[in-house]
DNA sequence: ATGAATGCAAAGCGTTTGCATCTGG
DNA sequence: CCAGATGCAAACGCTTTGCATTCAT
């Protein structure tokens, strides 16, 4: 969401590429590629993306990619910690880059336009921790939506906004 | 989840029912023994129910009912605001009805054993209420769903628990 | 060279829809 | 009567998989 200069997120970018490559050899398993571009071109784009959107970009690098690479890709990268799936109801999955610094946000969506914003407030996560554990429970992840409506009158948030 | 005598479940299954059927009365819907079988087990049944598990519920009932029929009449409960749709990340989608009692309700699943909990708490709303304030917006309705793994050494809450 | 990754197309799955038939108001 | 509801099967959209080929190590 926060504006961000081309270095900061070239350097995003690497970082991620290169955790990502480690983990790889880790786990034995090859880099390609196909595996290469689609992962990072993940990572730059930087948002909550669906399979297909990301396939549609990719193939603007590598225009023989397969839809199969880019599904196996994605789940790689969720198996590997590095993108999570989420459902907002418009009837695909789409997945969210984890940054080491941003571990868990929430989601505000805008009912009007479907703009997706992200959020963090220190008081609800200790109010989430708070009642988990008065319940005997130790959260490990959580999923928050809030879907609302914007209070101005015209909904400032629309998708034309130049991304 | 709280036991529920069975006159106590009676009387809300027929509550839910009379509103429903007036719902479709003022919509200029019918009545059929289908739909009403279906929304009565619905509410009976009273939990996170997929489309699947209902009409195999229902067919206990009405035999030679489809599936189709099914999905059209949760589909019709959503419209109607009976039930919402929630996706728990198993594939399918699942219906929660909504007693007017506890409109809104959040959800801790326990990742040992799948079991859904329900909770409510004043709290966490107000936050959340005050976050969506400060960002200009209006909460519609929010999903909150906190993956938890129980602390005590055997997860007390396993499925085989009777229902 | 050898196990893993790719690309394609086919299959899979949950869900929706077209259509002829039936039914409630 | 006739709009709306049903049941069936076919269609749908997203995702996964089988398999022969290609590629990284």
């Amino acid at each position: 969401m926060a504006e961000q200069s081309l270095e900061e997120r070239e350097a995003r970018v690497a970082e991620a590429m290169e955790a990502f490559s480690e983990r790889l050899q880790e786990a034995g398993l090859k880099s390609t590629k196909q595996r290469d571009v689609i992962v990072e071109r993940f990572f730059w784009l930087d948002k909550h993306i669906s399979a297909d959107e990301l396939l549609e970009d990719v193939r603007e690098h590598q225009p023989r990619i397969g839809y199969a690479t880019v599904y196996r890709t994605l789940k790689l990268l969720v198996e590997q910690g590095f993108a999570l799936p989420k459902d907002f109801g418009d009837g695909q999955t789409r997945y969210d880059p984890i940054h080491n610094q941003d571990p868990q946000h929430d989601h505000l969506i805008c009912v009007d336009c479907r703009k997706i914003i992200e959020f963090n407030d220190d008081g609800l996560n200790e109010r989430i921790q708070a009642i988990a554990e008065k319940m005997q429970y130790q959260v490990r992840r959580k999923k928050i939506e809030l879907y609302a409506e914007c209070q101005i009158p015209a909904c400032p948030n629309h998708p034309d906004q130049s991304a």
